[in-house]
RNA sequence: UGGGCUAUCGCCAAGCGGUAAGGCACUGGAUUUUGAUUCCAGCAUUCGCAGGUUCGAAUCCUGCUAGCCCAGCCA
């Protein structure tokens, strides 16, 4: 369904000519998340990428946690990460991995390598490895621990493993060359001592091994075939080959597939959100955001909840493409997707945000007539609904204006409009409070023209959204605005974030029509001529509904403010 | 001033030696019972800069410049 004449990116032309010389049989990718925190819109990117990938191919995807630092990890977000990466439709089928599964396979990895003269027991602490690292323009120094026996470093490494030795005390360090000009190959520590419960594992290990040593093994345990990353592991990826071809290579199910390859792609940015952990746990702290999910935010819980749906996140990635350039997306694109995704599947409703009301002076007292309103003119197959009308209404008070500039369309006195799915209306008057505030407006209406149109062709420029008094129900609508402005600029000078005061908007006393009544969490709406509203998922209740607005509908009205 | 990577329209992004795709945004104009949608039109003589090779260069070479990443017992 996808368009054909779509070029292919970078890692689709790598993975071409893997298949054409015979080095790829089956394709196969996967997501490995650390379950330290929520899932956000660039992990979406790496999810989507992935199993895009492994779909187009016919291939694999796995979910993988990279499980392998205990003292970040909770169960508490593997559940999160699965239930997002579930809702966004990518499918691991029965391949859902831990890292910690491989802890026995890895470790006899390590005892290989120590065998083999490629690995050493250190005794150096944190500090005194960092000094032999050297910089990054003097090369580092041989590490004193680094001339033990294979056979010292083996009953070492085991001591390790049973718990000998304190944190800090002792680390596996892979022997590859303290001079290169890259830090990562410096001979880096592959496995660390760490007395704590692992949330899977338990108090079984207390050795833990590195990301740059066991992920490697968990692409080659999982027989993939190529390893999907961000920019910033470029200069691991000559770790990660030395990794495979010393140990991973043979930890292959299929020895004749390919070995698996690293590949790094350039992160998601997105202007004028905050994905920053510290920066969020702030605002949640700081209870200026309800939560992660507070609609505001691009976490995939938050893009649920603001009504974003699985298929707006898929073309909004499509349509971002895969390259190595940093770049930071614009907004808009987004904001183009989500309307794009919903057009045509929502029922466009009429809910009125600031009302002001109507009085149909010629319109008989007592009289309510159902007026029947096709619900997506775009899209029949979403039916019809009846919506009451009667004498008094609720209109948009941004809808009339008592001395309206050129060119506004809408109800002012003198004026005949449109009142969506109904009847032509005239201004005839309107009454004030002390404050100058409008009151009431009124009107006289056209019982000819009922449904919108006339029978004498007469023609009206502007057509506006109402809702009927007397059965119209209460509803608090939020709008939002994003939470920081770029071109304000997004940090104060004292490093704390430059919020945007109206990132949110309530609005207590809106008037939506009857039929939305029902309406349950989730479900989303257009609200005509607004946006796209859905049902909180938190605070709306059958009793008094909350809408969230999604995005608003696109607007080339601007009132004239000189 | 070590190594790695990246520079194509306001924002993404194709392009892979034969003379600058596409999308978002924006600007017209048509249709419209949403100032929406849809439609049609416009939107880079130029590819970070400077040289060079070539009949021909965004694509190859050389030299600059700018930005990002790396000195966790994080991932």
């Amino acid at each position: 369904m996808e368009n054909e004449n779509v070029s292919k990116n970078f890692i689709e032309q790598m993975i071409d000519k893997d298949i054409e010389e015979g080095h790829c049989k089956v394709v196969h990718t996967r997501f490995p998340p650390e379950p330290n925190g929520y899932l956000h819109i660039g992990h979406a990117k790496s999810i989507l990428l992935n199993y895009g990938l492994a779909q187009k191919y016919g291939g694999k995807f796995n979910l993988r946690f990279d499980d392998t630092n205990p003292t970040k990890e909770k169960t508490e977000f593997v559940e999160a990460i699965i239930e997002d990466i579930k809702w966004l439709g990518a499918d691991w089928e029965d391949r859902l991995f831990f890292a910690s599964d491989y802890f026995d396979q890895m470790y006899e990895g390590a005892v290989k390598l120590i065998k083999k003269g490629k690995a050493y027991v250190s005794d150096l602490s944190a500090d005194e490895i960092r000094e032999y690292r050297g910089t990054l323009t003097e090369p580092g120094k041989e590490d004193p621990y680094s001339t033990r026996s294979i056979e010292e470093n083996l009953k070492l490494f085991e001591e390790m493993k049973d718990g000998k030795y304190a944190d800090g005390e002792k680390v596996l360090r892979a022997r590859i060359d303290m001079a290169s000009s890259n830090i990562n190959m410096r001979d880096p520590v592959i496995y660390r001592v760490a007395h704590m419960t692992h949330h899977r594992t338990g108090d079984k290990w207390c050795i833990y091994p590195m990301y740059d040593y066991a992920h490697p093994i968990e692409d080659a345990i999982e027989g993939v075939t190529h390893s999907i990353c961000t920019l910033e592991f470029e200069d691991h990826r000559p770790l990660y080959d030395w990794v495979i071809a010393e140990v991973g290579a043979d930890m292959r199910p299929d020895k004749d597939d390919m070995a698996p390859r690293q590949i790094e792609f350039a992160k998601l940015y997105l202007t004028n959100v905050v994905t920053g952990k510290r920066y969020i746990k702030r605002l949640v702290e700081e209870g200026i955001v309800d939560g992660w999910d507070d609609p505001r935010l691009v976490s995939i819980a938050a893009l649920r909840r603001r009504g974003f749906t699985p298929e707006s996140l898929k073309l909004f990635v499509d349509l971002c493409g895969i390259s190595k350039a940093n770049s930071s997306v614009d907004y808009a694109m987004l904001e183009y997707c989500i309307r794009e995704d919903l057009k045509m599947k929502k029922s466009r409703m009429m809910a009125v945000l600031d009302p002001v009301k109507v009085i149909i002076d010629n319109y008989p007292e007592g009289q309510t007539e159902y007026l029947p309103v096709v619900n997506n003119l775009e899209n029949e197959a979403l039916g019809t609904r009846e919506v009451p009308f009667s004498r008094e209404l609720y209109i948009e008070r941004e809808d009339f204006m008592e001395e309206p500039p050129k060119k506004y369309f809408r109800m002012f006195p003198g004026n005949e409009v449109r009142l969506m799915n109904a009847y032509f209306v005239t201004c005839n008057s309107f009454e004030k409070d002390e404050n100058g505030k409008v009151t009431v407006i009124h009107c006289t209406y056209d019982p000819a023209s009922k449904g919108g149109n006339s029978p004498d062709g007469r023609k009206v420029k502007g057509t506006i959204h109402w809702v009927d008094a007397a059965h119209a129900i209460n509803a608090t609508v939020r709008l939002y605005e994003n939470i920081v402005d770029e071109e304000k600029g997004v940090y104060n000078e004292d490093g704390s974030l430059n919020l945007n005061p109206n990132s949110l908007t309530v609005l207590e006393n809106c008037m939506v029509e009857e039929n939305l009544a029902g309406a349950k969490a989730y479900d989303s709406f257009q609200f005509v001529r607004q946006g796209f509203f859905n049902v909180d998922a938190k605070d709306s209740a059958p009793e008094h509904l909350v809408f969230n607005r999604i995005v608003s509908l696109k607007s080339s009205f601007k009132l004239p403010t000189a």
